[in-house]
This record gives structure tokens, sequence and C-alpha cells, in this order.
DNA sequence: TTGTGACTAGCAGTCCGTG
DNA sequence: TCACGGACTGCTAGTCACA
């Protein structure tokens, strides 16, 4: 399964912004946004393809607009 | 069902971009980006939760970067 | 020209576990 | 702390006939 390039650009920037708002793991996180910690790591590693609920979701959990999570993309 | 705001607000952004690029009818921006016409009524008006790779599909065959259709949600 | 209900295949998202 | 796998349920992708 090959991985579209833009889902790892939005999984490089996901684990970036969580990282930097000072979410030190996937798991602490997960559970903040209410989502499951398997799916957090599919989505960093881009395997995953959210839907725009969750993207909006994550945003809100990151305290960034969902616009910000993807302006890493082209 | 009640439909999210941030969705209300993706479609009512689709439709403004759409009709701005110059697409006057939502079947020949259909077939512009390959989708059919039904789906591109359900997502203007929120009723579709569309994923990451959509959202992308439809930015390029907007000419314009992801993060722009979603710059108007919160 | 667009909205809507209904449909199926496949995937989004969850939960269990392993190294 | 994370990558990864299997199994599961509900929902999305994609399409059609009709108003």
């Amino acid at each position: 399964m090959t991985i579209p390039a833009h889902r790892i650009a939005f999984g490089e920037r996901l684990r970036t912004l969580r990282r930097e708002l000072g979410w030190s793991s996937q798991e602490a996180f997960a559970h903040h946004v209410g989502l499951d910690r398997t799916y957090i790591s599919g989505l960093e590693r881009g395997s995953r393809n959210p839907t725009l609920d969750v993207i909006v979701k994550l945003a809100h959990g990151l305290d960034v607009k969902p616009a910000e999570l993807l302006s890493t993309i082209y």
C-alpha cells in the first residue's frame, strides 16, 4: 500500500504540532482529543485517511485552526 | 441528523470557491474533479463528511491549497 | 440546475494485543 | 513510548432514479 504524499505531510504536521503543544506521548494526546491511540499512530504515519470531523477534532485538541493542520499540504 | 457547524462552513466555502473560480454548475465542476454531481451537492450542503483524500482532490480541482478550503472553519 | 433517499463495497475509527 | 497486527462496527465513497 503506497501512501499519498499529502498524508505523509499531514502526519508529520500532526506529530510536530502535538510535540510543540506539549503532548509528549500519542496516548496522552489521544485521550485528550477522544480518539484511539492506535489511530493517532496511524495518522502520524500517514496510513490513515481522516475525515473532516476528525481533522476538526484534532485541531481543537491542538488549539489551532483546522487550516493550520493542513498548512504544509499541497 | 444535525449537521455540525464546521461542515456547513466547509460547504459554503466550497460553493463560494467553485463559483469564484468560474464553475457555474456543480455538474461541470464535478466532472472536472472526477467526482459525482450529487456528491458535490451533498458536500456543499454539509450532509457529507469528506476524507482528507477528497479534500485534497477538491483543492487541486479548484487550484488552491487544501488549507485554503478550510480557512473559514473554526 | 440542484436536492434528496437509497443502495453496496470498502474504509474510518475502536479495541484487543505484541515486541 | 511507539509501530504494528487482527477483528470488529459504523460510516463514507461513489452512484442512481427521481423531484
